[in-house]
DNA sequence: AGCCTGATGATTGTCGACAATCACAGTGGT
DNA sequence: ACCACTGTGATTGTCGACAATCATCAGGCT
């Protein structure tokens, strides 16, 4: 029995996967989120093939949906398709790591700069209570919540900078991120500290936009540093232990 | 007779639309390739109604093909997908034209600072090549592939820099451009001036990265600042005429 | 005359079935 | 014992048909 290894809508990774712009049924975004985070809670080990009938039975649905739903997840990279041999959990390089968050660089740098010089475009009180929102979840030990809020975070600035063109290709890129600091797991419990957030929503209200810009380096840099790139990178890394407690049952399929 | 106004595989628009990362059947490459191209050379009006058994039957495919196509074109922004609507050639708005040149600003800045930080990765014979390339296309008048490599142009520049990511998101910035380049006619034939490109690959070579990067700026600048965006946003633009002497056949459906 | 309402035609969304393709196991040969 | 080959099972790619949905138009009501 395979079909327990993904958990079905309860647990909406919310705006981090609304990405395309096309609309799309609800239903439809109710897989994607529940392969998705199924995937970034490595639930679904990289390299794991997903078979379009098994998902279709676990989520009740025609091979069809599956379809769109695993083009979109391809589309965004959590995913990889081969042709006539399926869909596969994606299994990031240390290259391709390195890529996304170089990219990151490019993106959030030029973000910040534009929001800063803007005064905060008058919205950093929409940034502090999602930074407080960040802080309880931590307090309360929700992994999975800090993790997604912390995604969340570079997209509401995103948000609030305007260009739907950036907003979208970072989307891709957080998502990437996720993944990867998944198959890279930081050594030190620090994934995204809140306090550099807070350190940017600071910079940002002072409009001082080179500061700004430093500060959203470092942030990304000390992220990028903290991954484990120890893993062999062909290696089919074994991480279910990492967290045993949290996964309801064992291993996926094969 | 509405059959007639694509023109099947011959016209390929080469990489400009080798998109996806996922592996493709060369056919349906041919298709996006057709469509694509009618779009930007404006034998489909933006705001066009694109009907897949129609389109189904001009290139002899079953619907389900033509739909994952249209997915495609959608996700790069070409074509606007409603639900239980329909696919409609888009309409940038000059709010969406403005939104993608700041994104290419911000794109290719950082990717043109890169390579002039490595003297050109040693890559610039292919520059030069290619900046030869455009140079026998204008002076022959072929005018549909001197905007096509033009746009080659910058993505051979993302190639050379190396990311990945950049790379692909930057095929749909370029992609986008050619859409609103189309919509917003340029009020004198200057389009993507080669004697800018000849400058920025001189910049790279000098391993002047701050003129490499001023020079991209302007480039771009000047590119968005000829846009005539004069047309009212919402109104139907009849471009017929301007590409009177190239099209084949007249109007596109109704 | 203008507007709302209901029927009609066209188009998209979805499903199930068949064909094409691939991975794997078993067999035979060297 | 190892390698090449063929047959088998499983999975994906593709197609055609049906159901759901939307736009249009005619008719009746105000």
């Amino acid at each position: 029995m395979t079909a327990t290894v993904l958990t079905p809508p309860h647990t909406a990774a919310a705006d981090l996967t609304a990405n395309t712009p096309e609309i799309r049924s609800s239903d439809e975004t109710d897989i994607y989120e529940a392969i998705f985070t199924a995937i970034v809670e490595q639930r679904l080990v990289p390299g794991t093939r997903l078979i379009e009938e098994q998902l279709g039975e676990v989520f009740g649905v025609s091979r069809a949906r599956i379809r769109k739903v695993l083009a979109n997840l391809a589309h965004t990279g959590i995913i990889r398709l081969e042709r006539n041999r399926g869909a596969f959990v994606a299994r990031p390089s240390q290259e391709e790591a390195r890529q996304v968050f170089e990219a990151r660089q490019v993106v959030e740098q030029a973000i910040i700069r534009s929001i800063a010089s803007d005064h905060g475009s008058g919205a950093t009180r929409a940034l502090h209570r999602h930074v407080k929102a960040e802080a309880e979840a931590r307090q309360r030990g929700d992994r999975r919540a800090t993790i997604r809020l912390s995604g969340e975070f570079h997209l509401l600035l995103a948000g609030i900078q305007g260009n739907a063109m950036l907003t979208e290709f970072l989307r891709t890129l957080v998502s990437r991120s996720s993944l990867i600091i998944a198959v890279y797991p930081p050594s030190i419990e620090t994934a995204c500290s809140h306090d550099e957030h807070a350190a940017l929503i600071a910079a940002v209200e002072a409009g001082n936009s080179d500061q700004a810009v430093a500060e959203m380096s470092r942030h990304l840099e000390a992220v990028f540093e903290q991954l484990n790139l120890g893993g062999a990178p062909g290696t089919p890394l074994d991480l279910h232990q990492i967290f045993a407690g949290l996964v309801p049952r064992g291993r996926p399929t094969r």
